[in-house]
DNA sequence: CTCCAGATGTGAGCACTGCTCTCTTTTCTT
DNA sequence: AAGAAAAGAGAGCAGTGCTCACATCTGGAG
């Protein structure tokens, strides 16, 4: 009847729990670094574990296969970036319309700064992989973190977002739901116009991240920062 | 001295030259399917090779590697989009808004029908690969496409997007050489407005085809109608 | 027509991959 | 101390991209 599964009296992690930790924290870590430097989705499990010092074989004690480990990554990237939305929104002294240049800023950065895992989250970088149901709790949390000075510029302002058409019938019960999935209490014209925002951004990193840009913008900052001010502007901040 | 290099008296192509071109087609065919069936970047040149009854070696007397390949799906794919597109705006009886909400239902139906092919060209969807130079051309078409209906309602009015800001110092003059290099003429401050609006489109199809949308919207025809109808107010249309 | 160069196809092989076995070693619990 | 569970070792399977030496076919020059 298992004594210990750190029930009664918690003696802590034993150290061989301390030890699988540790290695699953090391082959992520490893994992990322092969994405960082491959700059796409060729990461091998193989030379996971030679880097590691372990058979190859070895490794599946960790994960049971590639798409699981990949599936953390994508996990831990959606919770790496939904902390750097919440730090750049946390400063509350100042306004809503800064606080959402200043997420949008964060998220560039983010992006820019490990374009691999970005890929990982918003583009379709794994050959032959399709996100599980897990991933969608922390994806809220980006949306969520995104929309935080939108919702208090709202409550704030009062306004309506009156240059959005009121959602018709299947879009504004759409809208009502992931409002409430991600705890928000918005008009939905105000969540369309933040999904909408959400998505200009997505793809102008996109574009940017891919290279479309080259030749033509690029450095897009200009761009960017163009294009967030106008959503800005159009979520009545 | 290459007498016959379709030189003179044009002979047209040699048996060989014809088979080696259907050759060609099939292959890519094939490519096609495959990445259609998988639904990602597993491509296998052997597997090609297979289902063409011929020796896995043989294969790259086509393609000197699968990377080639990809490109040329890749040209293929922006080439395929910009034709879509092209037709989509080419109806002159209907008014600037309406071809520019066809180019953009277009653009939609055209990726959720082969969404291998809009991952292949707006993802970062092949490991290990980075488009050459050779793809930016065929990229430009489509973005001229999409630029065909704005410019007309931007000619027809005359009136000026005076909700974007004028763009600054650095910023200007690139979207002046992006403008030129579509050979467009508009203000930088359209120009602006069409790069806008096509990070908008391209996100949401990138979040919409990438599963982001499942759980919330989905279909998310209703929500694209929005965005799009959106942008053509921001455009001026 | 013959003949020969170049294009095309063959088959073996290298180094790599994900993943599955069986077996041994280590570690923790009782 | 003993037994169970976890972790590692090592061989192996089927697959991949790609190379190379070799054989075959084809088209145009003489």
């Amino acid at each position: 009847m298992l004594t210990c599964q750190n029930g009664d009296m918690a003696k802590g992690p034993t150290p061989r729990e301390v030890a699988r930790a540790e290695n699953l924290e090391r082959i992520k870590r490893l994992a990322l670094e092969q994405l960082a430097a491959t700059s796409a989705g060729e990461l091998s499990l193989r030379a996971i574990a030679r880097e590691l010092n372990i058979v190859s074989s070895a490794i599946y004690r960790y994960y049971p296969s590639r798409d699981e480990l990949i599936t953390d990554l994508i996990i831990d990237a959606y919770a790496s970036l939904a902390d750097a939305l919440e730090v750049a929104t946390s400063n509350g002294r100042r306004g809503p319309r800064r606080r959402w240049l200043d997420a949008c800023t964060a998220l560039r950065q983010w992006a820019i700064e490990q374009p691999h895992r970005f890929g990982l989250v918003y583009g379709s970088a794994i050959p032959g992989y399709r996100a599980p149901a897990d991933t969608i709790a922390p994806a809220g949390r980006v949306l969520a973190a995104l929309c935080a000075p939108v919702a208090a510029g709202q409550a704030a302002s009062g306004r309506e977002l009156d240059h959005w058409a009121v959602p018709g019938r299947p879009l504004g019960s759409q809208l009502r739901d992931v409002a409430g999935q991600l705890g928000l209490v918005v008009s939905e014209r105000t969540m369309l116009g933040i999904v909408a925002a959400f998505s200009s951004i997505i793809g102008a990193l996109t574009l940017e991240l891919n290279g479309h840009f080259v030749g033509g913008f690029e450095p897009a900052d200009a761009l960017f920062r163009a294009i967030v001010e106008q959503e800005a502007d159009r979520l009545g901040l």
